[in-house]
DNA sequence: GACAAAAGATGTTTTTTAACACAAAAATAC
DNA sequence: GTATTTTTGTGTTAAAAAACATCTTTTGTC
């Protein structure tokens, strides 16, 4: 895929620049493709980038107590990310990887930051992406902490629904993630997330392929998540 | 105060004002003051006003299930908040209420977004204050869901002491919370929290007079708080 | 295709924490 | 100043979830 295509995927950026901006960000931007879980950045890694998914799934995840990770968001094509800690100023507090082979395009920061003091739109379409992101967090850190298992993996199967959709049947998530990554999102440890699956199963709330999810029974299964 | 005096508190604003715009500010901005534990706007309210927290303390929390709370950001004079809301176009999805007695500025957003538009410092602005806010959301949802009572207490207390500092003995916690209110911060039932509270001053970490927390091993909190 | 490694499944035990119950102290109202 | 409500404190019980232990299945490698 040529950079020319890549940036056209980017309308917010594309359409805001002049052409002579245009010429630099093309010259800058870099376009490169990650394996399946191969990490893009690292907790303390210094940000230096805009990162954009152009194709694939992207986990944002952090590390916590025990070698035990916690899923905070996760990403699908197009969408921009990795610029938060940049605009604060400091390292990342999260991890990036892959979750299925991705295409991502990288652009400077410091472009970024000009084009940026240029065009309010611009300023304005990013500080929308972190005042959304920002509330979704703060409905997630409740999420987690006060729901049940059962509650919590609901609303993490309803997450994976709204954030990537289903095929053309549905009621398939597009999303397969491995049971790790299911208790991850969901706050849990794996055992559970597999028996809690199983038993969701056995419920007929969903059906269970390997790792693929069909939800057969989705007002009761926002049920669970909203009771807890 | 006079209102003049109240926007002097404001530099990031008061200052990238032109004569006409600064008068238009002092003319759309009202002040007032909140009770101790008076809501200042409810989950689901529609966010209308910059608000600015002139003096006082303040929680952003939200009602999860079973009736009990999370307080997911304090604030502290001088703060902005109650903008993430009208920027994503949303509801407010957290509720705020007053710690103390606290005065708050506030200044209609339809105002505050003509001013951003035409002023990229102040769209940094507030950029930065929501990338700061999300990863301290990320952080702090990790840190609520992974470790255990202790550990989401010490880090609890260390928290406030971040966030409104100490008294001139340099470790008594300037801000006095409800045993209920240390306990909605921390992920914890009112009853964990006193007990926990208890067990912390027995063990010489912290010294309890009520509400005053007078932080005396602040390496052993760090540790408790670290290792989970 | 054989082997090793990783992922998934399931039952059991132990730890953690919420829920409950009640008493004492403090704050507030009258 | 007394009564009432709220907050704080403490012990006990029950529920939830992690930890642990195996075993099976799948995946990947050579």
């Amino acid at each position: 895929m040529k950079k020319e295509d890549v940036l056209g995927m980017m309308p917010e950026l594309d359409n805001v620049l002049t052409p002579q901006e245009h010429d630099q960000v093309l010259e800058e931007m870099q376009v490169r493709s990650y394996r399946k879980n191969e990490p893009i950045y690292r907790e303390g890694d210094k940000p230096s980038h805009l990162l954009c998914l152009i194709s694939g799934k992207v986990k944002i995840y952090k590390d916590g107590v025990g070698g035990r990770a916690q899923i905070v968001r996760v990403m699908n094509a197009i969408e921009y990310f990795g610029y938060r800690a940049a605009f604060s100023d400091e390292n990342y507090v999260t991890a990036a990887a892959a979750f299925e082979p991705s295409i991502i395009a990288s652009i400077p920061m410091d472009l970024i930051r000009q084009l940026i003091m240029r065009n309010p739109q611009l300023a304005w379409f990013f500080m929308r992406r972190l005042a959304i992101a920002l509330g979704r967090s703060d409905a997630r850190t409740v999420n987690l902490t006060q729901k049940h298992i059962r509650g919590r993996l609901a609303e993490g199967i309803l997450f994976l629904k709204e954030s990537y959709g289903v095929n053309e049947d549905g009621c398939t998530l597009n999303a397969c993630l491995s049971r790790e990554d299911m208790a991850n999102l969901s706050n849990m440890t794996t055992s559970n997330a597999i028996r809690t699956l199983s038993v969701f199963a056995q419920e007929k709330l969903i059906s269970l392929d390997g790792r693929k999810i069909k939800i057969l029974n989705e007002p009761a299964l926002q049920k669970i998540s909203k009771k807890g």
